[in-house]
DNA sequence: CCTGCGCCTTGACAAAGGTCAAAAATAACC
DNA sequence: GGTTATTTTTGACCTTTGTCAAGGCGCAGG
C-alpha cells in the first residue's frame, strides 16, 4: 500500500491533526486517495455535495466562485500542504466555493465523514480546528480590510512581503509562484490593472522586476510603502492556514 | 442579583451556549455585567490584551480597524444579541479589532477567561463555537465576493434585502436600522457615493425612498437587480451569526 | 418661530480601475 | 532556429468611485 503510506506522512505533518490518535490517522490514510490533476482540472463545483475534502500535496489550487453570468471572485490559491473543502461539514455538507487546479498538481483527497465522526469524539481535534479556522477568519478580515484601504499597488506590495522571508534583512529575491494574471485575480484586480500597478510599485519604491523574479535591496522600501495603509503593523505572522 | 439574572437570561438565548451545563452558564453569568454605552462609547481597541468578550444587549456596535494615517475599514455592525472580542482567544488574547457603541447602548462583558476554560472542557461547546465559525467564515466569504463583483447600488440592494423578510411576497417596507453614512461605511463606500447609489437603485428597480424608510412591490425588483451580480442564488439565509 | 447643528444630498472635478484592441515579450514546440 | 501559443505590456478611452466644497433639510433647544 504505497498510497496509504504517502498519504499517511502527508497527513500526519499538519497542524490540526497532531492531536488526533494513531488509530484515527490510519483510518484517514487508509481511505485517502492521491490523484494527478492537470492545468484547470475542476475539482468540485460550488454548492455540490461534499462528501470528500483535500489537501495540496503539489502543485496549486484555485478556489473561487462564479456569477451566473460569468464574473468570477477569487477566495484563494493554495500551495501545498494546504487543505481545503474541510468547512463543508458545517455548510449541509456542499462545498462552498469551486476549486480548480491550476497547473499540474497533486492533490489527496480524504472522506469527510471521518473527520466529522472525530470531530465529535475527540475535543483535542475539535480545538485545532477551531485554531485554524480562527487564523483563516483573522487572514480574512485582513483581506477585506486591504481591498478597502490599499490600492492596487501598494496591495502587491502586501502580496510581495508576505512571500518573503520576513526576518531578512539584506537584499531579496522573491519568485512569484504562479502567472501574473493569476496573482492579479488573486489580489481582486484586473491583469492591466496588475501590470500597470506593478509598474507604479517599482518607479516608487526602486524594486527590479524581471519576468517572475523581483529584487529589492531591503524589506524596509516596501514596508513604508505598503505598510502605511494596513492595521497591522509589519511583521505578518499569519500568512499559513 | 438583579444584573446577573438578567445576564442569564441573554447568556441562555444564545445559540452558543444551548450545549452548555446550567452550572457553567451560573458562573458566566455571575461575573458578567451590563454597560450603558453612549454614541462613540469605544469598548476596546485593535490589538489591546482582551480579557472580556462582549454581547451587544441594544443598539449597535461597530466593529473596525484603522492605518496609522486614520483611515478607517469597518469590520461589522452588530445588532443586539451578537457576541464579539471572544476569537481573542486564539488571537494571543488581543483583539483583533477596534469597537465602538454607534449609538446609546447596552453592552454584557464576560471574563474571557470563563469561556477559554470551558471551551477546553466541554467539546459541545467547542463545536457550537466551530459552527458559529463556520458561519462568521461564510460571511466574509461573501463580504469579499461582493466588493469584487457588485458595484455600489448591487451592493446596497442586497443589503436591503438581507434587511428584509425574505419568505415575504408582496409590498414590503424597510427601515435603514442606523444612520444612512454609517450604511455607506459598512458597505465599504463613501456617504457621497452612497447617496448618489441609491438613487440609482431607485431609479432602476423603482423603490421608494423617504428618509430611512424603503417601499418596495415586491423582492423581486431587488432580487433581478443585485442578486445577478452574486454567486449564491437568492434567500440568502445566513445573515445571523 | 427662529437658530444651530447633524445628516444628507448635489455639483464639479480628480483619480483609480476596468475594458477593448493591439503590440511586445516569453515560453513551448516542431 | 524558426514558428506558434501564451502571457504580459501598452495605449486609448470609459465607468466607477473618491474628494472637496457648497447647499438643503430636519429636528432639538431656546
Amino acid at each position: 500500500m504505497r498510497e496509504s503510506e504517502k498519504c499517511k506522512k502527508i497527513l500526519e505533518n499538519k497542524a490540526m491533526f497532531k492531536m488526533a490518535s494513531p488509530e484515527f490517522m490510519d483510518k484517514l490514510a487508509q481511505s485517502a486517495h492521491l490523484h494527478n490533476a492537470g492545468k484547470g482540472k475542476v475539482l468540485f463545483i460550488h454548492q455540490d455535495p461534499a462528501d470528500k475534502f483535500y489537501i495540496v500535496v503539489s502543485g496549486w489550487v484555485k478556489l473561487f466562485r462564479e456569477t451566473l453570468d460569468g464574473a468570477q471572485a477569487v477566495v484563494d490559491i493554495l500551495p501545498a500542504g494546504h487543505i481545503f473543502g474541510e468547512t463543508s461539514i458545517f455548510e449541509n455538507d456542499s462545498y462552498p466555493y469551486s476549486a480548480e487546479a491550476v497547473e499540474l498538481s497533486v492533490i489527496m483527497s480524504v472522506p469527510l465523514s471521518l473527520l466529522k465522526q472525530e470531530i465529535e469524539d475527540n475535543p483535542k481535534l475539535a480545538l485545532a480546528m477551531l485554531s485554524a479556522m480562527a487564523r483563516y477568519r483573522k487572514q480574512q478580515d485582513r483581506e477585506i480590510e486591504h481591498r478597502t484601504l490599499q490600492n492596487a499597488s501598494q496591495r502587491i506590495g502586501c502580496f510581495l512581503l508576505r512571500l518573503a522571508d520576513q526576518e531578512a534583512t539584506g537584499p531579496i529575491t522573491i519568485h512569484l509562484p504562479y502567472d501574473k494574471t493569476l496573482v492579479a485575480s488573486r489580489l481582486g484586480m484586473q491583469p492591466e490593472t496588475f501590470s500597470r500597478a506593478l509598474g507604479k510599485l517599482k518607479d516608487a519604491t526602486g524594486i527590479k522586476v524581471k519576468g517572475a523574479t523581483v529584487e529589492l535591496k531591503s524589506l524596509d522600501q516596501l514596508i513604508d510603502y505598503s505598510c502605511s495603509a494596513c492595521s497591522s503593523e509589519f511583521p505578518c505572522h499569519d500568512l499559513n492556514a
